[in-house]
DNA sequence: TTGCTCCTCACGTCACGTGAGGTGGC
DNA sequence: TTGCTCCTCACGTCACGTGAGGTGGC
């Protein structure tokens, strides 16, 4: 029985076939089907994501069979989780099991890694809205050549969290493994391209005394003497940049900046304690020795 | 006492000079004060986000003063937490500390619902993962025209679910007002814009017997009547393209679709449960009424 | 037949990053 | 003076979105 009345008589048919209980979808239905933008089916047909079942050849219709709606629904799901289109590449092509799940773990570990860094971003905007000027003592100290087991590598400042604690933990179980006591506290050079180019070679370091044999990253290296000024930082790395600007005034209120990479020195860090509130960091700047030092 | 050996004699000064206790600071010393990268910097001067404080004229050199470390300290904080430029020169430009904290308290939220949508989609995709093939059964139904209390408007996708609880919240709000009870479920017409090009006119309803003054956004309105294919969706919103893949291609392959909204009625809601796997939606495609149909 | 669906460019968005090529400043 | 810092374009990135202008399909 056909109705007479309202939208049904005058309605348009889906621009769907069936070839032999194939379903052929026409990309406005696969959309629909999919909650994917058309612009977007267009745009991973582009960039061979996924490509539709049959292309017109007269008309470049693109169409699409009901197998690929999984495929539809997944990368979905991992744009949801923006994942880059070329990682669902690579997992979509993944061999086996394993390749892909070693994907899906390395994107899982960035998302948690970015919502760290968020919620560090978040404390750290209370900081400093909280308490807007901290008073920094700033120091003066000469520091001689030093021996250190050191990783030395170039980082990006986005990766620079995760890096460091990689390297410290590397360096801690090296010298452990050694049965080597360090000498000083755990500690970095940072040269002036990390904070102008986002990217550099970054030196973590721990002082011992007895030489150790390098293994995994580890080199031994000798730390140059330099003269420092010294500000201590008192709270999480997020809020570093405060203690830099305080020392930054100081050394150019004074014109004493000189070349070579800031120095950190760790006093206590998240490997003592996770209340960011606790940690402690010496920032050190390199300056010119003038005769009012001490 | 001037040192002799070493990198000290041999530094290079900081390219501040002082005017009168003002420290100027070349773009380099600014950068590691802030911790934000010299291109940052540049972009920021070309948007007219951070305007250094003085440009040679000759050279274009910019120089900063330590009175703008405070500003840069803010942008940064907030460019980590993801609040795009524009905002950010809307804050620091607000006239008062009310409009200020509007901005932050509105992009706060935007942080939230992000955060609900990745979890929503980490679930979504275990559910994929693990329930690959939700078995569906296809109803069909015939709905005659429906007198309801609506509230239409051109909605985003990404907007789409805080839209939804504030229409809804509404409606009820009118309803509980006027005294006049619900005569069906909550619901709501898709039209295939909205999927297709990821915004759309979306109209959420509550069926009622007698009519209601419209208030705030609501209005009456009927809803007309159609033939339906209807899926009968069990869990969470995110997960409604299973449904919706399963309806689309019952339909296709019967070649018995027609033009018109989608149609969803809303059982189980988040308004009754926050556990998503009891939210119970059907979903409606509208259909040309063959003989076939009961 | 109408008009709706679909097509292909070309360009825009956002917040910078990446060079190239060149000049200024200590 | 050297070479390091800084400069300005011009173009690239990422994942599409936004039209413009036009054709095919039911």
């Amino acid at each position: 029985m056909i109705p007479s009345v309202g939208p049904l008589d005058t309605g348009r048919r889906l621009r769907s076939t069936i070839a032999a209980m194939q379903v052929r979808l026409a990309i406005g239905d696969f959309s629909k089907m999919t909650h994917l933008s058309v612009k977007a089916l267009r745009h991973y047909h582009d960039v061979g994501l996924l490509e539709p079942a049959e292309i017109d050849p007269d008309s470049g219709y693109r169409y699409y069979e009901a197998s690929q709606l999984r495929t539809a629904q997944v990368i979905r799901r991992f744009r949801d989780l923006n994942m880059p289109l070329d990682e669902i590449r690579s997992m979509l092509h993944a061999p086996d099991v394993g390749a892909r799940n070693a994907i899906i773990v390395a994107h899982m570990q960035r998302m948690e890694t970015q919502l760290a860094v968020t919620q560090a971003a978040v404390s750290s905007l209370r900081t400093l809205l909280e308490r807007p000027l901290a008073p920094t003592t700033i120091e003066n100290r000469s520091v001689g050549e030093v021996a250190a087991l050191a990783i030395a590598e170039r980082v990006t400042a986005a990766d620079l969290a995760a890096w460091w604690v990689g390297a410290f933990t590397e360096l801690d179980g090296a010298l452990r493994d050694a049965a080597v006591p360090a000498a000083g506290p755990r500690a970095a050079l940072y040269p002036a391209e990390i904070f102008e180019q986002e990217v550099g070679e970054i030196v973590a370091f721990v002082p011992v005394e007895t030489a150790v044999t390098g293994s995994g990253r580890a080199r031994m290296t000798q730390v140059p003497a330099a003269e420092l000024a010294v500000a201590v930082h008192h709270g999480a790395f997020a809020d570093l940049d405060q203690t830099y600007a305080a020392l930054g005034v100081y050394v150019a209120e004074r014109e004493i900046g000189v070349d070579g990479p800031i120095r950190e020195n760790y006093l206590v860090t998240p490997f003592e304690t996770s209340e960011a509130s606790e940690h402690v960091t010496e920032v050190c700047w390199p300056v010119f020795q003038t005769a009012s030092m001490g």
